[in-house]
DNA sequence: CTGTTAGCGCATTCAC
DNA sequence: GTGAATGCGCTAACAG
């Protein structure tokens, strides 16, 4: 129809320099030759993609799909696209994934640390990140040491939580059921279960039990409650772990709840569903990745934007098992 | 050091038509400035992305988790990234997400439809990629309508496994327990089991209960067990209806197995960490996903093959409900 | 209001 | 073995 190239560019663009006829022409015969602008080029030339980066450990951990539901709902709202990366608690394919990302692919990174990276403390590839001023978010596997816009829950205050409940509701010898020490979420949940406790219990101390892998948790836990006829409760740090503790109490003789009092962190299918239901500290997930989202977005919209840390506050869903 | 940028460039993609001097010289300035090509200009040049675009509808359904775990396994085994997004269960968002990463954005496209898309049978969308021969590959919610490979489940096999089994375990009466039958899959599951109970029972019709909203089914289930004191046993189609429908038969006083046997279709950490844990029918979720991913990459690879349908077969995973 | 042109960062002919 | 030049498809500065 003999127009130049760069007009139909603006027309199709809405741009305010182009008459409303043409516009109404382009946008017909665009329609009609169902033209498709090629994302590719535009984002080279925009240099930028509208899309996030997400980097995960795991994507059979509830815990990181809600999150990233989370991200992704908020993503969408703000007009961001998101591209997922699993590391699988592996390091190399972390250093891997977010180099690849962020040479053009993605405006932003939202990343969880995987264990390897938390164990290792090697975090080059962030700081390199930083200095560079490219977007970069953390949540829940975080670590002080990369200096950039972090969103954790409040692990400390969700043990404490769960003292104050377990004690409150006559517990008085609980067990703290841990796994996967290594990991700075699980160290502050069990922090802050254990201070609470001393401080409300004047001064008691904790029994602990520290199971190895998961999967084969539930012949120590059963052992340990029969060897310990005093435990009349339990905080686990994991909601996995939360359910083989109630099923092993419940095997070993335990009355639950009405003498053995037992509540876990973090809210799953797990915990509504499982009879009798147990009792959690909800994380809210969905809200660390819907604040991770809107973080990222702020900060590739501004930057020079100062690191800053968010902090969700957990809530206590007091079920049947307590 | 006084080379051009096209030697430049070959020395970093290791071409033949370079000396090896020059390529170490190269390498090793290009590490010291820590080069990055730009991903956006090397995939618009190359007219690929090495990235598959996966668009589900729920993120929070176990199903499609496993299912995107095995195609992002996969995926990554063959070079590849995946751009994930989430439908909602929306015809509209389905129409979007598959323009915009169709788009330039992804070298093929892996799709489990919307409930909306399959409930108004609208594919156009779809169609118009088979048109212009773009890569697409639909598991689990399918449609014959769209001539594209499809990875699907032996949803009927499943069924009838279920049936055989309670048989022999005993069961004689039992009750399909049916959420969301507008979907095929449902469908197809339902179909299986009534028909083979239908054979192996010699002509008997079994029950059906269809529950509206899974959250707020207890109560009717438990209803109809206590109506129909002779229903001694179940198939659920779905894992979180029969965890449902497990709890509501011990509520009502039914006990299992001895007098009850359930099974359920799908596996997940529900079933498996129930007490009593739960028989399923394991559709292998994860070898879907990964099958789609194997054969979205075929279809990049080499244009031109005609569509297939593959059928994993589900597995019977008997546990203490049966 | 419309058209010309340059260039995003790279790979790839084709000369040399 | 190396380099100059072209273009992937698009937007935007500038000229008309």
């Amino acid at each position: 129809m003999g127009l130049s190239v760069s007009t139909v560019s603006k027309a199709l663009n809405d741009s305010h320099e182009i008459s409303h006829g043409t516009k109404v022409k382009v946008l017909a015969l665009s329609k009609k030759l169902k033209y498709r602008p090629n994302t590719l080029a535009k984002n080279l030339k925009q240099n930028r993609t509208n899309t996030i980066g997400v980097i995960i450990p795991d994507l059979l951990n509830y815990y990181f799909v809600k999150a990233l539901n989370g991200i992704q709902e908020s993503a969408e709202k703000q007009g961001y696209s998101i591209i997922t990366c699993i590391t699988n608690e592996s390091l190399e394919n972390e250093v891997r994934y977010s180099e690849m990302l962020t040479n053009g692919s993605v405006d932003g990174l939202i990343v969880a640390l995987s264990i390897e990276t938390q164990k290792n403390k090697h975090f080059n590839h962030f700081k390199q990140l930083i200095k560079n001023e490219f977007p970069l978010v953390l949540f829940d596997r975080v670590s002080d040491e990369i200096n950039c816009s972090q969103i954790i829950s409040n692990d400390e205050n969700g043990g404490a939580q769960a003292a104050e409940h377990l004690y409150q509701a006559g517990c008085r010898c609980p067990l703290v059921v841990v796994v996967n020490s290594d990991l700075e979420v699980i160290k502050r949940r069990e922090e802050g279960f254990t201070s609470a406790w001393h401080q409300l219990s004047g001064g008691h101390v904790v029994m602990r039990l520290e199971v190895g892998d998961l999967d084969e948790s539930e012949d120590e836990i059963d052992n340990f409650l029969k060897n310990h006829a005093q435990i009349d409760g339990a905080f686990a740090v994991d909601e996995r772990l939360g359910i083989k503790t109630l099923k092993c109490a419940i095997d070993v003789g335990r009355t639950v709840p009405s003498n053995f009092k037992i509540i876990a962190t973090s809210d799953g299918e797990l915990s509504k569903e499982y009879s009798p239901s147990l009792s959690v500290i909800d994380l809210r997930e969905n809200k660390i990745g819907s604040s991770a989202a809107e973080e990222v977005v702020r900060q590739i919209k501004s930057k020079f934007l100062k690191p800053k840390t968010t902090i969700i506050a957990p809530k206590l869903l007091v079920r049947s098992s307590s």
